[in-house]
DNA sequence: CAACAATATATCCAATTGGATATATAGCTG
DNA sequence: CAGCTATATATCCAATTGGATATATTGTTG
């Protein structure tokens, strides 16, 4: 797993940016609207997404679209995949547990 | 979805701890061994992920044992989801064009 | 090409951060 | 309790970072 993904998230108005363009690609001045930021501002964070891959722009006009690239969130998600098997582990272990007390006493009052 | 958990992982040296402590608890002598780190430096970087909720401490005997808490990671997962969530409708209109084209020709050359 | 709009880049600054070293603290053992 | 072990904390330092401002760049349009 790359840490430049992680470093580029840790930025709240980063990860505003991603959040964002979830819904859809961008341009700079939009997206600095919407997030109550300068266009210089905006557009230092957007080079820090890019380099790190989360995102990619593209010309349209005077403007610069940036779009969401999901190749390191995809990443991201296979790396947390090796966590997910063992909170489910615990699940199964919970699952089991509660059945097992469906039989007995619901005494659940602290 | 918080920051902090991401900044905490954006170190090479907190995100080796992380992956190094999904095998199980460790002291920090030992973490510190086999991540190639002077003792100090362990500590201020357990402290980090402590803070981050990305571990917790357990004293035992002479020694601190440091253990995985899931919620952070858990939260990520979630985070993540609304992404999945793109990626496979992709995947889905993928799976459509590859169908499509089992009936046609396939060319594919540049 | 002049004027303008959108964006990128340069610069300055204060704050944060990671490494290294020294030291303090806490538990254990004879 | 003295000495040891494990860990936390304090301090110094160089590097990085985010915000603000000014300026350069690029495309557009009359």
């Amino acid at each position: 797993m790359n840490t430049a993904t992680f470093g580029a998230l840790a930025e709240p108005h980063r990860l505003g940016m991603v959040e964002l363009l979830r819904e859809g690609p961008l341009s700079v001045g939009d997206i600095a609207e919407r997030l109550a930021m300068g266009q210089p501002q905006a557009s230092k964070h957007l080079r820090v997404l890019s380099e790190a891959g989360l995102v990619e722009s593209q010309p349209a006009a005077n403007k610069r679209m940036y779009k969401l690239r999901q190749e390191p969130l995809q990443e991201m998600d296979e790396w947390l995949s090796a966590f997910r098997a063992s909170w489910e582990a615990r699940l199964d272990r919970l699952d089991a547990l509660l059945a097992e007390m469906q039989g007995k006493d619901g005494k659940d009052k602290q």
